[in-house]
DNA sequence: ATATCGTCTGTACTATGGTACGGAGTCAAT
DNA sequence: ATTGACTCCGTACCATAGTACAGACGATAT
């Protein structure tokens, strides 16, 4: 089995190699063993590194995503433990998704308002359109 | 009339001094008449930090919202410009939703397997329960 | 043996969206 | 007339999430 150098594992989870180092300060990564003054890692590292991509994907900032990992490391928790984390989560992604639908509805509303003169120069206030609560008078 | 200082301003829309001479800085903000070394705002001036922000909670940077000032500021646009703008926002915001919704399932599927035995330690893999595409093995 | 690539460390720089501060000048009330 | 609040300007600083680079050393190939 080769060894992985920091370089391997930059390509291996897709990051460049001075996020991987950037991780490792933040404690975000474990610090791995040093041989001949290099960094060695394993497979579980590139696994890690590919959970914060996806975790970050998914909206959690780095600080969130350090919570998370630290439920892992803690390895043996209560499941009540988990369940009051993943509740908190829970209502977090609950609360983005409804913003996300009052956006998504405005802006439809928006798009629908121009829908009946495509390509006809007009007046546009936009500024009007996006005043939400008055109703889009363009 | 009374004149509206920086200050006044702030407070009518909601955001800081430092914050409207930021907005300045970065011409989203047009720089006011000044009488006697005092910047002096209008009302439109508030409508349009009130703008920023609106826009702002909907997911626009500070740049995208520059750029839907500017369509206003042509103050003659065709409607189909503003359709797109639009249109490309709402695909961002569709995906995110989209990415969280399944964030949300991954996430009740995780408190579920808690139910059982809510106080019982056990080993919990919180990296297999978020890495899509496996199953939840907890 | 020398070149070249990769890694080491630490520090500096990027963008985004503000926030804070120092020192000077102005305005309004007492 | 003096205090206190407000404003002026420029610059520095904050967090977040990286990215770049300098100078030294190690590993490998020719």
């Amino acid at each position: 089995m080769e060894k992985i150098t920091i370089g391997k594992l930059a390509e291996m989870s897709g990051v460049g190699v001075e996020t991987v180092r950037f991780y490792q300060r933040k404690n975000l990564l474990r610090e791995p063993k040093v041989t001949q003054g290099f960094r060695t890692y394993t497979e579980e590292d590139a696994q890690r590194i590919m959970f914060i991509k996806r975790a970050q994907e998914l909206g959690f900032t780095l600080a969130e995503v350090k919570e998370l990992l630290e439920l892992n490391t803690k390895s043996r928790v209560t499941c009540g433990t988990v369940k009051i984390k993943t509740q908190e989560k829970l209502n977090e992604i609950e609360a983005k998704i409804a913003d996300l639908n009052r956006m998504k509805h405005l802006l439809e509303k928006l798009s629908n308002a121009c829908n009946a003169s495509q390509d006809e120069i007009r007046q546009f206030k936009v500024q009007e359109c996006f005043s939400f609560g008055l109703d889009c008078k363009c």
